[in-house]
DNA sequence: CGGCATTAGATTGTGCACAACTGAATTGTG
DNA sequence: CACAATTCAGTTGTGCACAATCTAATGCCG
C-alpha cells in the first residue's frame, strides 16, 4: 500500500523549503564567523579553491563552485579591490583572465585554518553524520540538475 | 586515525557548499517548473501560504518563511502587481498590513497543484528519505540559528 | 588565407537576502 | 494622562544568482 498522493505533494514542499532554510541559516553563522576576515560566504569559497589551486583561470573557477561570470566577475573585481586576488590576462589566450591570491590572500589562510571548526561546531553534528548528510544532498543535487537539464 | 587539520579547509569537505549546492539546484528545477505560472521560487512559497491561510499580515508571512520586510515588501508588491494578491493596512492595528489572495491568486492554486509532483519526481527519492532529509535539515537550522544568536 | 562557429569573460537587468535605518502606530509605565 | 519603549512595514544599500546579450580572441574548415 503506497502513500497517498497529497502526503508526498505537502512533504516535498517542505523539503525543499527545509533545505533553503538550512542554506540560510548557515550563510547567517558564515556572516559572524568570516566578518573578521572581512569576506562574504561566496567570496571565502573563492579563496578556499585559490588555496588549494595556486591560481585558474575564471573558467575553472566557475566549474568548481557551479558560479558563472555573471556572479563571478564582480565578486573578483571586489577580491581584487580588497588586496586578495589579481587577475590578469593570460598570454597564451587572451580570452581567459588567471585569478591568483596575493601574498596578502595567501596569508589569509592562516586566519581562516580556524573557520571549519568554528562552523561544525555550530551545526552540533558529529562528523560522521555531517559526512552521511553531505553525500546525500550531493546525489540529489546530482538528480536535480538531470531533471533540470532533460527539461 | 582523524582527518589532518589543513585538510579541513578543503572544498569538498565542507558540508556548506554541499548545501548551497543542493539549493541552487532546487532553484533552476523551480525555475523551469514555475515559469508558465510566472512565478519565482520565493513568491510561490508566499502563495501556498496563502493558499493555506487565506488572509495574514506580512508579519505572520515573514515568520512562516523566515523573511524579514526587507525582503517581503518588495515581493509583495511585484505580487500584487501580477494582480494575484492583494495588501491592505489592517483597521485595527494600523501599522500592520493585511494579504490576501485575489480571485486570480486564487484560480493559479489549480494550475500549481502539478508542481509539487514534478519537483518530487526530479528528486528522484522515496518519501520515506525525504522525509528523514528534512528531518535533520530542520535539526541542523535550529542549531545553526542557536550559534548565530549566540555569536 | 577567409570566414564562421565557438569560447571566455564582462555587462545589463531582474529578483532575492539581509543589515541598517526611518516613520508611524501602539503599548507599557510612572 | 504623558512619554518612552516597542512593534510593524517600508526604504536604502550591498552583495549574490542567473538569464540574456555583447565583445574580443581563438579554432576550424574549406
Amino acid at each position: 500500500m503506497s502513500t497517498p498522493t497529497a502526503d508526498w505533494l505537502r512533504l516535498d514542499q517542505q523539503i525543499c523549503f527545509s533545505l533553503n532554510a538550512a542554506s540560510r541559516a548557515f550563510g547567517g553563522v558564515y556572516r559572524v564567523v568570516l566578518k573578521d576576515l572581512g569576506l562574504t560566504y561566496p567570496q571565502y569559497l573563492v579563496m578556499l579553491v585559490l588555496w588549494e589551486d595556486g591560481e585558474l583561470p575564471v573558467k575553472r573557477l566557475g566549474e568548481r563552485l557551479r558560479l558563472d561570470s555573471g556572479t563571478l566577475s564582480p565578486l573578483l573585481k571586489r577580491l581584487e579591490a580588497a588586496g586578495l586576488v589579481r587577475r590578469e590576462r593570460s598570454a597564451r589566450d587572451e580570452r581567459s583572465v588567471q585569478v591568483r591570491p596575493t601574498e596578502e590572500g595567501l596569508a589569509l589562510r592562516e586566519r581562516a585554518v580556524e573557520v571549519p571548526r568554528r562552523i561544525a561546531a555550530a551545526t552540533g553534528f558529529e562528523l560522521a553524520e555531517i559526512e552521511e548528510l553531505r553525500a546525500r544532498l550531493d546525489r540529489l543535487t546530482s538528480a536535480l540538475d538531470r531533471a533540470a537539464a532533460e527539461g
